[in-house]
DNA sequence: TCTGGGGTCCTAAAGCAG
DNA sequence: TCTGCTGCTTTAGGACCC
């Protein structure tokens, strides 16, 4: 059945944030994101500096380089998040079927909406006057197609403030899709890219042309079918409403690489720390918990261990963080440092114990827990600390 | 040269059980 | 009792996305 799919992705979010709500920045270069003499890399940034050719991900140092006069600015994200929350309810308003993909793009399937708000042209220019009025003149632009893949390849090709639709019809959709670098499909990233292209696949059109039985043996059974589909316009993902997190985590990056292990293991507390009252402020219990290292020359480990019973209190995640930690050898100074936690569910899942705490004890941690969580909320997170455990701003 | 942080998903290898 | 096979689950790594 033929679908509607808008793509909905707002233009230079932070960055347009940020110069709405300081007119002194307007028509300037600005970057979201570290400053140019810290380790980090671009977030986001004002068309003005993209003429610079900053953009996205690109280091902060690089950054600098390319524009000195630049204004950088660190993130704000809560102050993202209320804008983002405000346009995601206009969204609600054209259709109950919204899918957020992240803080500032979004799915939504209007099949059914046409009755109420007029043809898919008339909804998009709708939608983005909406966003417009409501946010203090914020732009978006939006891609137009009958499925996933080629709503979100079309609302980045007028960019900002563009409307972009996509044929319907298969033929044109092809001819739509060929000449485009093979780097455009969803899931070809810079290490897949550079494999097919030995391989001689250069366009979208290389890949029409081939079979999935020819791109197995070079990107595995599942990634065949899916670039082999996708290149032909075809993708029958539905917009999901349900996005509930799978997983929390929280890393952090050293201005110095460090190699002191009680300095290290300080930071793993607090992260810790951080992780757990996230976890009981969304009321879950998680299964697994997993540190990350990653070393000065980049390389990165994982190790995680599984719990016998969902838990959410501190002193179990720090527990495992330790143990995690102390089977580890220091080979080399550590530049990031991480703790998470997976296996989310709602309830705490009763099993044999792995660590000798009884359904007692873990009742009383998650208690202690929880009151620590009210009292910081209420005097400030500096003010309770676990013996060992330093800020996160260190 | 320089490479953040917070996620998802896939795959290969290892461990385990029948 | 040992070995091989198979299938499932867990773990670790890595690609990718915004």
């Amino acid at each position: 059945m033929a679908r509607d799919i808008l793509h909905i992705d707002m233009d230079a979010f932070y960055a347009a944030i940020e110069q709405r709500d300081n007119p002194q920045w307007r028509g300037k270069p600005l970057v979201v994101g570290a400053r140019p003499e810290q380790r980090g890399v671009v977030s986001t940034c004002s068309y003005e500096a993209r003429t610079y050719g900053i953009h996205s991900a690109m280091s902060s140092v690089e950054a600098g380089r390319r524009c000195p006069h630049a204004i950088f600015v660190p993130p704000d994200m809560s102050r993202y998040a209320a804008v983002s929350q405000h346009i995601f309810t206009i969204f609600e308003q054209f259709t109950p079927l919204v899918e957020p993909l992240s803080i500032d793009e979004a799915f939504l399937d209007i099949t059914g909406s046409h009755a109420l708000f007029g043809d898919n042209q008339t909804m998009a220019l709708k939608i983005q006057a909406a966003i417009s009025n409501e946010t203090g003149g914020l732009t978006a632009s939006i891609g137009i197609a009958n499925n996933k893949f080629l709503a979100k390849l079309a609302s980045d090709m007028k960019k900002p403030n563009g409307i972009t639709i996509v044929p319907y019809d298969h033929n044109a959709i092809i001819q739509f899709l060929a000449p485009l670098p093979i780097g455009r499909i969803w899931g070809i990233g810079t290490v897949t890219r550079t494999h097919l292209e030995r391989y001689g696949y250069k366009t979208i059109a290389d890949i029409q042309r081939s079979s999935v039985a020819a791109l197995r043996p070079l990107v595995g059974e599942a990634n065949a079918w899916r670039i082999y589909s996708l290149a032909h316009g075809e993708d029958e993902r539905e917009v999901i409403t349900d996005t509930s997190e799978k997983s929390l985590s929280r890393e952090h990056t050293f201005d110095t690489d460090c190699a002191d292990p009680k300095h290290l293991r300080a930071m793993l507390y607090a992260l810790t720390e951080d992780v757990g009252r996230r976890l009981r402020a969304s009321k879950r219990y998680a299964t697994t918990a997993r540190i990350k290292l990653r070393w000065s020359d980049f390389k990165t480990i994982t190790r995680q261990i599984s719990f016998d019973q969902a838990v959410s209190d501190d002193f179990t995640l720090r527990e495992a963080a330790a143990l995690l930690f102390d089977n580890e050898q220091l080979i080399k100074p550590v530049r990031l440092i991480g703790f998470g936690v997976s296996g989310l569910t709602t309830t705490r899942i009763t099993q044999q114990l792995l660590f000798d705490n009884n359904s007692d004890t873990l009742k009383k941690r998650e208690t202690l827990s929880e009151t620590v969580d009210a009292l910081r909320q209420r005097f400030g997170s500096s003010l309770i600390q676990h013996p060992g455990t330093i800020p996160i701003d260190d």
